[in-house]
DNA sequence: CACTACATGTAAACTGTTACATGATTCA
DNA sequence: TGAATCATGTAACAGTTTACATGTAGTG
């Protein structure tokens, strides 16, 4: 049902093809959100399009086909939108493995943690920079799904960061473990 | 073979029954990092015995049996944890939900928003509580996860918290809209 | 003309969820 | 003794991923 919602809210913004919704499914969206490859979404499309949710608007070259929501489609989107949240499907392979890493020696916890902190700086610089773009040129219609991603995404990675950094210290306090 | 992990990584930190296991699951594990059931957990524990990661070491009260890590066990989780992680799988509904919020009317996006910075706040303040606790007594073996989870929960929440104030400037600079 | 990107699909395998099922022990 | 909790399981279904498959259009 998720991945209904995740085309709908896409196509809400703008109608897209197949080929083009795969592609925002491997930016952020995929990234922080909901993955999906385009061999679940071609035919999710086309349930959708029979339920009455999507139709073709235009059909272009290379057996393309754009779709667009109709209004039953919005108003369900809507009512999912709205309805009381509850707790959610969670699945996230990341997290797992900081729960995880307990189980290792504290020096070979040390690696991963040193890296996490890495990549973490990494994303949070990069992502820094899109806010930036962001500020400079205010983004429209689909592309406004990433002004929202970026800023989820980088409050995500502080966070991430931080509690990198609380679980180095935790370890050294533990085991009086020091990495560089 | 996420599922696998997670239960090679809570018997590392102690024996338990699939019971016990499925417990975990719907405690700090399920919320943030993977979600399971008894019936996949099972069927699984049979599989990882079978495949030689896992033993019975005390069958008890109730036809209950008690699983510890074998050394293969261990040295296949320690091997998935040390390895490089990539993207690996995200799925969230409830991240899902914030990126798809530009599809509603401002005004109905503003009582979704509302709702998430009261939850977001509701569960800062419950995980400050544990972490208290925390300091209070350390906890040791399986319990240890749980530290690691509630710091981890908590800047996680901070996170949303953080988002969902911008989100809501967001809309009143977009659209002038102002809630209570 | 070769290569890349565009564009869509099916089938099998795998993973996970829901519904159903069973029996043991403890506690009021 | 009835209810709640402990404890494990199977079967059918739903959802996802992987591998395979096909053809079009543009670029160097």
């Amino acid at each position: 049902m998720s991945l209904r919602m995740a085309l709908l809210g896409l196509l809400a913004a703008e109608p897209a093809s197949g080929y083009e919704l795969t592609k925002e499914f491997e930016q952020d969206l995929g990234r922080y959100a909901w993955r999906a490859g385009h061999t679940g979404i071609y035919p999710e499309l086309n349930r959708m399009a029979e339920d009455g949710l999507v139709e073709v608007t235009h059909e272009g070259a290379r057996n393309s086909r754009t779709y667009a929501l109709t209004p039953e489609g919005r108003e369900e989107l809507r009512s999912w939108l709205m309805e009381p949240a509850g707790q959610g499907k969670v699945r996230n392979e990341a997290v797992l493995r900081m729960f995880l890493l307990d189980a290792l020696e504290p020096a070979d916890a040390l690696i991963v943690l040193n890296r996490m902190v890495d990549d973490s700086m990494q994303k949070i610089t990069e992502l820094r920079g899109i806010r930036q773009k962001h500020e400079d040129s205010p983004p429209t219609g689909r592309d406004a799904l990433g002004e929202l991603a970026a800023e989820y995404g980088l409050r995500q990675y502080e966070a991430t960061h931080s509690w990198t950094v609380w679980a180095i210290e935790r370890l050294s306090r533990r085991y009086g473990v020091h990495g560089e």
